[in-house]
DNA sequence: CTCTTTTTTGCAAATCTTTCACAACTTCCC
DNA sequence: GGGAAGTTGTGAAAGATTTGCAAAAAAGAG
């Protein structure tokens, strides 16, 4: 039985991994086990990157020698159920693995085009 | 002023264990000891997900090699003792077990103002 | 024996996981 | 730029597992 009342939450997502349930925008999600535990691999190291042969090494068992794209698939549900954010938190490293971005506001002033207020 | 010691209530459904009773909405409903015992062990964790394995070894006392139905069987004479209302209350967990679920969960977020830092 | 309660049995249905085939993409090199 | 080679994205379908359920057998109680 689980205790610790451990959970990841930013301005938009909400994991909590006792209740194995994800709240994005106040809106619960249910996940499958599977998810859960890719997602909590993920979050638990938010910000840094994940190696492949890590998740599955730790969400699947699988040893260093296994071919299989059930961590894509997995990944692309995950990021389904993340809404329209799901890009922005689940960071493929191509080559490496995939990280789990906490949520960033929306950059300031960058490369953006003109944007006039206008005055009336 | 008689007093009941311990007691799950909500806006539905009330579940006394000293005298091992169930009323769905101002209704007594009777229960075998096995349901009692099952409703039981799910009410007082309420909110919380009980494994399949708990509580064939708390109300049966069954060990984790033990592959019976009697459970699915309960749960399901359980949902229709609960009315219409069984589905709601009683949440299946797929591959783990089953969750009382309160009347109208309770939110995970404030209802205003949301930025709470949890510990890791 | 009769009635109630509990468990088992055997599918059916629902759910979750993995594979597959191919499209899309990244990187590297000429 | 234009491949070539390798990596990732994706929808669909197969595969595997779990749960729901009805009916009947088994177990108790009076």
């Amino acid at each position: 039985m689980m205790m610790s009342n451990s959970l990841y939450q930013d301005s938009h997502c909400a994991v909590d991994f006792t209740l194995a349930k994800l709240w994005v925008d106040r809106r619960a999600v249910t996940l499958t086990r599977k998810e859960y535990e890719l997602l909590s691999a993920l979050t638990s190291n938010a910000g840094e990157i994940v190696p492949r042969g890590v998740l599955l090494r730790t969400v699947w068992g699988y040893g260093p020698d296994i071919r299989t794209r059930t961590l894509d698939v997995h990944i692309r549900r995950l990021r389904r159920k993340l809404g329209g954010y799901g890009e922005q938190y689940i960071e493929t490293i191509f080559g490496v693995g995939y990280r789990f971005q906490p949520w960033r506001e929306p950059k300031p002033f960058a490369a953006e085009p003109h944007v006039l207020r206008a005055s009336a």
